[in-house]
DNA sequence: ACTTTCACTGACTGATTAGTCATTTTTATA
DNA sequence: TATAAAAATGACTAATCAGTCAGTGAAAGT
């Protein structure tokens, strides 16, 4: 990956979030990222395809992120709250990618090959699921309903961070949401 | 409100989620609308400001619909299911609007003022939780994570029922989404 | 019958921009 | 150092499209 190509992806994901889509043109990602209009064309083919390498690439990372260190928590509780804890961690550390998700995953740009290809590196998480309703640690549930109750949840949970005026009980808030959410999952 | 404005907004909300903003132009909205191409301009002074108002419009009418019949729920727990069954319903009926809010709620197209002001049309149901917190219904919680958590179950769980496969055992989902709620919540 | 009003029309335009490609610069190879 | 290959440049273009406005016709008022 060369280092002209790293600028433009990220160049692409400052402008798409604070302009959006269509009021980001490929000469402003350009000029950003300091290379010439051409050479954004050499990357991606199109400014489709850049918006939907930005996506992939931005998914694999929070997928590896999440899995770093997964295999040391015992209990399926363990490895949820782990998820949970790097996921939220993430996403404070990097607020444009979540911001680009929210953003960006239900919109018409990113296509459903993508998304298909995105969804294939969560398919740990489900593996999870189905594991843990076969040895009992939570109550019976489709696995899809689970994970996207978790997500939901999730998601739920950072935004509201994000809005919320009180950084000092972060760290409590998130605990706090995690608990309502096991306590509804467990078995 | 004309009966040639009432096409406008519905031809451009069916336009949008299929196509996306970008790539849906007022010249076809028109079209699709029967009226000329400058008549969507005397009713909407710019392609920005009927994306809003179309938003302002579906969140009202989301809000009109959970509070009807409210006030014959007696207990928070009921409460709660009916705002949960009425938005389930609503967003079934309404693909296109639900489909709308999860392309269009976190764009860049939808203004700040936008979406203060379709904040302040769900402003009962934080008069909800706060009353219920008070009167010990449900475990103590803050407000902003308590709504927040709500509607992201919701959300989760509607879009679940979207993309599965099996519709037959729908009414159970929908319940058994809302029991893992209150489940998590409740005193 | 004349005038005024007004919702509506649709051809038109000015501005924007995704993507191209002939050329130049840099890097690798012999 | 000479040559070839690869990477990068940026002026340019073809196409799109939001928004305008002079004009039409129907209805209401006098």
């Amino acid at each position: 990956m060369s280092e002209k190509r790293d600028r433009i992806i990220s160049a692409a994901l400052q402008l798409f979030c604070e302009n959006g889509f269509q009021h980001t043109s490929t000469a402003a990602i350009s000029k950003k990222a300091g290379v010439a209009t051409g050479t954004l064309f050499l990357y991606f083919k199109s400014k489709d395809e850049l918006i939907n390498a930005l996506y992939l690439e931005t998914k694999a990372a929070l997928s590896k992120h999440m899995q770093e260190g997964l295999e040391q928590a015992a209990t399926v509780h363990d490895k949820l709250f782990h998820i949970w804890l790097k996921s939220v961690g993430w996403s404070e550390a990097n607020p444009y990618h979540f911001r680009f998700f929210n953003m960006f995953s239900n919109s018409a740009f990113i296509s459903a090959l993508t998304k298909d290809e995105a969804a294939s590196l969560f398919q740990f998480t489900e593996e999870l699921v189905k594991n843990a309703v076969a040895e009992g640690s939570i109550a019976p549930i489709e696995t899809g309903l689970f994970v996207s109750l978790f997500g939901g949840q999730l998601n739920a949970t950072i935004n509201y961070l994000a809005q919320s005026p009180q950084p000092e009980n972060r760290q409590q808030i998130v605990e706090k949401a995690f608990r309502l959410f096991w306590k509804s999952m467990k078995a």
